[in-house]
RNA sequence: GGCUCGGUAGCUCAGCUGGUUAGAGCGUGGGAUUCAUAACCCCAAGGUCGGGAGUUCAAGUCUCCCCCGAGCCA
């Protein structure tokens, strides 16, 4: 069984931003761990396209819809591969595919009697797709969260019998596993406990729509449509668009990773259609918490954007990524702080991290013609760099699996932290002046060398650019972490190291003392670059 | 208005079922050192734990009230 996982398929309404850029930048850190630990990984992005806002937006940039779709999903495709996601699904709602399969969806729903026909009246907010129940504000009500006016609706729409599911979802959502973070479990359980109401699911007079087969005149409605995207977009290339075949491939989802905002869609609405369809349900729905920008909210009315494509362009990958990962607890609301940014790349990346392989490949190849000392004492587990090295080893995994970035690279600063204080400590420079020393000199400098490799190791998921650059200063071969492990391949490792364990590309590398004394050492070179921001981004 | 979270050093946060002088990292100040990306290592200053009352031998940690912030629902 693959792990299936997901990111929202964001709505091209707008470009990209910031907020969608960490959602799948977490997203990526969990592929790359899966499929370092020996998974096969469906990660599943895409895109949201039907809707009256598309259809509005479009119109209003004198587009049709389908061109304003293509510009925008193809720079949502693009800013992923720039940021080297490792998805190997990218679904767009608007694909011919895409729209079998919600005919085929749609078909077990109702043959479960799960459509009828209804009146939906009230007050819709276009720019949230959204009914709003406020009968207080009747006269002139706006949407509190768009500020712009409601608009009055009265339509006969299809409903989808969401009532009918009250138990099931009462039960689902009590689990302690299905929901997380707890804070956001709570709130669906009291929304849930509140009563759950059919909700409409199509759309009359939207014509940027998939059709309701059999209602003349009704589009799905776009949540309708947007969420099933996770089954499509799990047919591969050439795959005729059924929905078993989709379901064989890698469903049920292990984990939707969402913003906060969207959670009752996913934790509510999407296992009941599931239900409502005979098919299994999601795992695990993550609502992670948004991004302000040194304390205010980001839009464009303050013009604080921070943009993903310029914060790639001016510092990277692995700044970025550690930063996002490493500081905001994941679940919580975080901000994003230029001085904070560079003083957390700057410490832990550069000075804790990259200095300590600097400082270490220096002396390495300085004493010991050029490269790996022999290893002595150093090459038994029982060193307490080793020993050190293991338990941050273990703290990490246990932190990956439990989505807890922060305390994930937290385990790997203190390691580095270690081994940076056991050098000042044994002093190899010092040692080194005395004679009959190199033995003991040459012990530490492995052990520490040993302690670099494990961290470009460990660091692999997180920052995989950064942990590619370790591996080569310490002449090892990058780790193959990214969609391209799909293709099954064995990836040998380096130097005739053992590679038993087939498709882990992690287990064989995580053993302490694989470095081979002699081999040579190449040229130290900063791994990462100082982040030097005289200007705001 | 109801419900739920949070308010702990300048900043980001840890502090489990109440129990020695409240912790970490960053930032700041000082020291030591030279292998290294002005890096590393060590030390220090800095908090009446949002406010008030209560329970207790003992409260950041429990109860109540209030203030502030965020969210969900009305």
């Amino acid at each position: 069984m693959p792990f299936t996982l997901t990111t929202p398929l964001y709505y091209v309404n707008d470009r990209p931003h910031l907020g969608s850029t960490y959602t799948t930048l977490a997203c990526d850190a969990i592929a790359r761990f899966q499929r370092l630990q020996g998974q096969q990984v469906e990660f599943i992005t895409g895109c949201d396209e039907h809707g009256q806002k598309i259809q509005r937006t479009a119109a209003a940039a004198g587009l049709t819809p389908q061109v304003h779709c293509d510009a925008v999903s193809a720079r949502f495709r693009d800013l992923w591969h720039s940021w080297q996601i490792s998805n190997n699904h990218f679904i767009r709602t608007t694909e011919p595919r895409h729209r079998a399969i919600v005919e085929q969806f749609f078909a077990r729903v109702e043959a479960n009697g799960d459509v009828r026909e209804g009146r939906q009246q009230g007050w819709y907010c276009v720019a949230c797709e959204e009914y709003k129940d406020d009968p207080a504000a009747a006269t002139d009500p706006s949407c509190p969260v768009h500020q712009r006016p409601l608009e009055w609706r009265d339509e006969m729409n299809l409903f989808f019998r969401l009532s009918r599911y009250q138990e099931p979802i009462e039960r689902l959502v009590a689990s302690p596993d299905f929901v997380s973070p707890a804070s956001r479990q709570r709130e669906v359980q009291n929304f849930v406990a509140g009563g759950l109401k059919d909700f409409s699911i199509s759309r009359l007079d939207v014509p940027w729509g998939i059709p309701v087969p059999g209602h003349e005149g009704h589009t799905f409605y776009v949540w309708f449509d947007a969420l099933l995207g996770y089954l499509s977009a799990l047919l591969q290339n050439d795959d005729p668009p059924d929905l078993e075949l989709a379901i064989s491939r890698g469903w049920p989802a292990d984990l939707h990773v969402i913003g906060k905002d969207i959670l009752r869609f996913h934790a509510v609405f999407w296992p009941a259609m599931l239900l409502s369809a005979g098919l299994e349900l999601p795992k695990r729905v993550f609502g992670h918490g948004f991004l302000t920008r040194e304390g205010q909210k980001m839009g464009k009315s303050l013009g604080n954007v921070l943009d993903p494509e310029l914060l790639l362009e001016r510092c990277g990958p692995d700044a970025v990524r550690w930063y996002l990962l490493r500081d905001i607890p994941f679940g919580d609301d975080g901000d994003f702080q230029q001085q904070r940014f560079s003083d957390l790349v700057n410490n832990d990346l550069c000075n804790t991290i990259g200095n300590l392989l600097n400082r270490t490949t220096s002396m390495a190849r300085k004493w010991f013609d050029g490269g790996v000392p022999p290893a002595g004492a150093a090459l038994k587990t029982s060193h307490p760099l080793a020993i050190t090295a293991a338990a941050a080893s273990a703290q990490f995994d246990d932190a990956m699996a439990a989505l807890e970035f922060r305390g994930a690279a937290e385990s790997l600063l203190r390691l580095a932290e270690t081994a940076n204080g056991y050098l000042n400590t044994q002093a190899p420079w010092k040692q080194m002046k005395q004679p009959g020393q190199e033995a003991a000199v040459g012990a530490d400098l492995y052990a520490v060398l040993e302690v670099s490799r494990s961290l470009a190791v460990l660091l692999a998921p997180l920052v995989p650019d950064l942990s590619a650059r370790m591996l080569s200063q310490l002449g090892q071969p990058a780790l193959v972490s990214g969609a391209d492990r799909e293709t099954g391949d064995v990836v040998t490792t380096e130097s005739g190291l053992a590679t038993t364990e087939s498709g882990s590309t992690w287990h064989p590398v995580r053993q302490w003392g694989l470095l081979r004394p002699g081999d040579p050492l190449p040229e130290p070179v900063p791994v990462m670059q100082r982040l030097e921001l005289d200007s705001p981004l």
